[in-house]
DNA sequence: GTGAAAGCGCTAACAC
DNA sequence: GTGTTAGCGCTTTCAC
């Protein structure tokens, strides 16, 4: 493979006059560039990153640790990052963990050893203490948060105002009719969860309706999860005639349980869900959504760390940006039930 | 940020040694090999990855070139690549370039610059010559195509075989009884959207069944022209019964079109669709599609660059893999028109 | 405007 | 076993 040497050498100068031209930040002469870019041509030269970034101790590359980019949450939200990225010249690599608390926390030594300039994390549910994340904020690499934030640890983060997303949503169901919601919670060591399920509890209590034990079953955000509790809920003595599901995930378990249980959606049993699904307005039922801005997270959370790179934000505060959700009614909360 | 050198200098020892310890190749003794273990706890020591490359000459990263990653039928690939790749110690960076062309001719060389061990590239629809392929392998880049082979370039691939998918989708519908079965295609650029074509032709053929040009559309495997086409063929003189679209992005857009236009699937249109579609079983309708391995073709993909990597294929000729697609018969056929 | 040289952090001979 | 050293390819002063 051609270096800077063998450009230098095939152009007749000297090496330093290829890197010249090569970083723009040294006037060299319209002849002699063209000599050099001749050569680079010819020679199908690609610089050498690597040797690039040990000299610079910059990688222009940011590090994405998501769950699972099988969740149909995901790829939105990576798509955001990105396009924002690749706009400032960053390259996006993206690592899953399955939510393994564990490999979080390899994963993210990983993106440290290769230097990343600075790192996405949507945390694993038992995300404690989050050292490496400590760790590595304190390394100098400025980390973001998208979609969850970790317990005690003053990062920067980019969420959605879940609470406000199943206030709406659950006050909907209450307009239609319904008193008896089933809650389909995520896991309740995540904030994001917690503050679902205050939305549903508040909601109710706001209507005078006392919020049932029995209609919360407490899940991971998983589709078996969610199909597992709805089934148990809809087998209960007091079945519910609605069901909200904290997230995507355990939205579509949720349906499959309804179908398995021969129920029919709205008609038997409403349904809403947190997320956006795909294709949620193509097929049967389409389904009411709180809907959440995926690639804006994305892309803002990003843009945000972008910004921490460049010494573009003065406050040593960590900076919290806050998106909205927006309800989406359509026809699975349409049936109304006495 | 520490360095092999403050690492050395705490445990007393020489660079040298811990270096030794960091690789495992030369036998450290057990109380110096503590030592520097502990040093680097204490630094939170990271390994500098850029310079081991440097050094090295090898990344231990694999580049992913798809098209979008929103597109439904990617996040399974990655997610075999990724999981073939983490296996062996490789990281993955995947870039999206919504099948263009001059992206893709971007991505390749900033692939190169990282000096990625190998490349895994889904080519874009008008992926001529492939110029930069071709030197990206002449480099000594191994690369792999996965679901699509660029014409006229000899290079390893995975892909599914698409006329025999097409060939069994096609089949079933003429065996429920479909005379005029409209064929959503692809771009016509790429041979996998030829061969699927060439499926339903062919199997029209065989059941004596003249392959009505009024009844294929040809579009760009994306959702819009999907819809577009669905549409302008349902309201076109001798409408269709039946509709098979070429991939599962069309497919959703065709179902669109059908819902848009008051047609019931599978009453009065059936719709098949080429690729698995998200949740095809837990939304109605339930869709007949023809199912390709993709976690498989990332999986496999990868695994076949990481033995070129290490040399274990001898041959210089191009490794072809082709997987199995599989027909799922579910609702949305399930009616028979006369 | 151009070239020479030091050094980024690490590995792998090689000598001790 | 352990330590020393010469680069890997590039950037960047600093002379010319």
């Amino acid at each position: 493979v051609a270096t800077i040497k063998d450009v230098a050498r095939r152009a007749g100068v000297s090496l330093g006059t290829v890197s010249h031209v090569l970083s723009g930040s040294v006037p060299v002469s319209a002849v002699l560039r063209e000599r050099v870019e001749r050569a680079m041509r010819e020679l199908d030269y690609h610089l050498n990153q690597n040797a690039r970034n040990l000299k610079l101790r910059r990688t222009n590359t940011l590090g994405m640790v998501i769950s699972d980019i099988t969740n149909p949450f995901f790829p939105l939200v990576v798509r955001g990052a990105e396009d924002a990225a690749s706009e400032s010249g960053y390259l996006l690599t993206i690592i899953d963990t399955d939510d393994s608390l564990e490999r979080e926390r390899a994963v993210v030594s990983v993106l440290r050893t290769h230097r990343m300039d600075g790192v996405l994390v949507v945390v694993a549910p038992q995300s404690g203490v989050a050292v490496h994340l400590r760790n590595t904020l304190r390394a100098g690499t400025p980390v973001v948060c998208l979609d969850r934030v970790p317990a005690g640890l003053a990062i920067d983060s980019v969420v959605v105002d879940n609470l406000k997303g199943a206030l709406m949503c659950t006050r909907h169901l209450v307009a239609m009719g319904h008193r008896r919601i089933g809650f389909l919670g995520g896991s309740p060591g995540l904030q994001t969860a917690r503050d679902r399920l205050l939305g549903w509890r508040t909601a109710l209590a706001e209507s005078g309706i006392e919020p049932d034990p029995g209609l919360l079953r407490e899940g991971d955000f998983r589709l078996d999860s969610g199909y597992r509790l709805a089934k148990d809920l809809c087998l209960s003595r007091q079945a519910p005639t609605a069901l909200f599901a904290a997230n995507g995930m355990m939205g579509l378990g949720a349906l499959k349980a309804l179908q398995e249980l021969g129920l029919r959606c709205p008609e038997d049993v409403a349904l809403a869900v947190f997320d956006d699904v795909p294709s949620a307005d193509v097929f049967r039922p389409h389904l009411t959504v709180v809907s959440q801005p995926a690639y804006q997270i994305g892309r803002r959370g990003a843009e945000l760390l972008i910004q921490r790179l460049c010494g573009q934000i003065r406050s040593r505060k960590p900076v919290a940006i806050v998106l909205e959700p927006e309800l989406i009614v359509r026809e699975s909360t349409a049936g109304r039930k006495p």
